[in-house]
DNA sequence: TCATACATACATGCACGAATGTATGTAAAT
DNA sequence: ATTTACATACATTCGTGCATGTATGTATGA
């Protein structure tokens, strides 16, 4: 093939990571090929090479295709609209997981992410970076539980870090099984109800 | 080495699981090869493939060896003790992170098990029996929630299956997340009481 | 009880494919 | 003219599966 244009560069980077999306969920990230992908991709290992230094850095790239406008989000998120904190990190969780539930991209990269790659070799090092993005929504998540109960929203007897734990444990665990086998359960209708569920039990009476 | 006999040879296959289990945990499932477990079990390749047909057997043999005694206790549980039936599904869960918590090999084989390798091809087969296994626990979940909702102990606006569904998430939530990074909290600790807040939240009041 | 025949529990070596990384070719865009 | 955006070709590594070797445990019959 030509030389392509810029744009058209652009094109078959996002050809290549589409590709990658479908061809991990199918056969898992280390058992499928450059080759493999660059197939699906209408390219050749050449192409995938000129784009990406290797499947680590393809795969970190596939990642953060999906992420990064998420973080972005929830940096420049307002939590500040109701008096109550936990009406926010209640709302965040919500949208995650109607986005999960109806967004197919987001199903494909998250059930990569959970159940089709190894977390080992330079695959940790992408693992780090998430565990690190994890940590600030576990330190945002905490903050809005201590505030929440410095306001006599929550109950006096619960430690706000414990109380961000398990809701980010909830959710994950919520996302991690549904992605495992979407047939156990409805995600979008259960999902906010057990938010629900375990925000009610954390309550000031 | 000269053939061993029956016992000796038991212990070789043991021997083989626990240098699996070691191998999986630091390289991930698909990058170590059968040598490398080979040469820590003190062995070669010769004596993994008479214990087993190949890797994704080995596998499957590490994973049963240490939740078939999981799966035993599960079957003959008498959840009769109490009248609320939800009081058996907290110990059951309790014990289980509990024992996530203290037991090193729980560790090595659920963190293996959750993000150390792909479940794909041959391995989702050895998946879907686990899935099987979870669909199961699901329901005994799901039915313990209804009597509990029919005998009033149970808030009456909440679907039982639900309750379930979330119970279970958090359970897994929880294991997961710590297996990916134990230094986030202490689930010993923190497990149960996330516990006891979810299912505050679904009592009758 | 003891010799024999067979099964067992591995070790060793080889052939094969598969995947990666890199070096190089090439034609068009800039 | 030079860089870009790939395609092509090649070398090398690595793991698997299998075939085969081998020495000993174990059961069996006389």
């Amino acid at each position: 093939m030509a030389r392509r244009t810029r744009d058209e560069a652009l094109e078959t980077r996002h050809a290549i990571l589409d590709a990658a999306e479908l061809a991990f969920q199918e056969n898992g990230v280390s058992r499928t090929s450059l080759a493999e992908i660059a197939k699906r991709a209408g390219v050749t290992r050449g192409a995938i090479y000129w784009h990406f230094e290797n499947k680590a850095a393809l795969f970190d790239a596939m990642i953060q295709r999906v992420f990064d406008p998420l973080e972005r989000m929830l940096q420049d998120l307002r939590t500040h609209e109701d008096d109550n904190p936990v009406v926010a990190l209640r709302s965040i969780a919500a949208y995650y997981l109607e986005r999960v539930a109806t967004d197919p991209q987001y199903v494909r990269v998250l059930e990569i992410a959970w159940h089709k790659c190894e977390y080992v070799g330079e695959m940790a090092v992408i693992r780090d970076n998430h565990l690190e993005c994890g940590n600030r929504y576990l330190d945002l998540n905490e903050t809005g539980f201590r505030l929440a109960q410095q306001r006599g929203y929550l109950r006096t007897d619960v430690d706000p870090r414990q109380a961000a734990v398990g809701f980010i444990a909830l959710v994950d665990g919520l996302v991690v099984n549904w992605t495992l086998d979407g047939s156990q359960f409805p995600l979008g209708d259960y999902g906010p109800r057990c938010l629900d569920a375990y925000l009610e039990g954390l309550k000031a009476r």
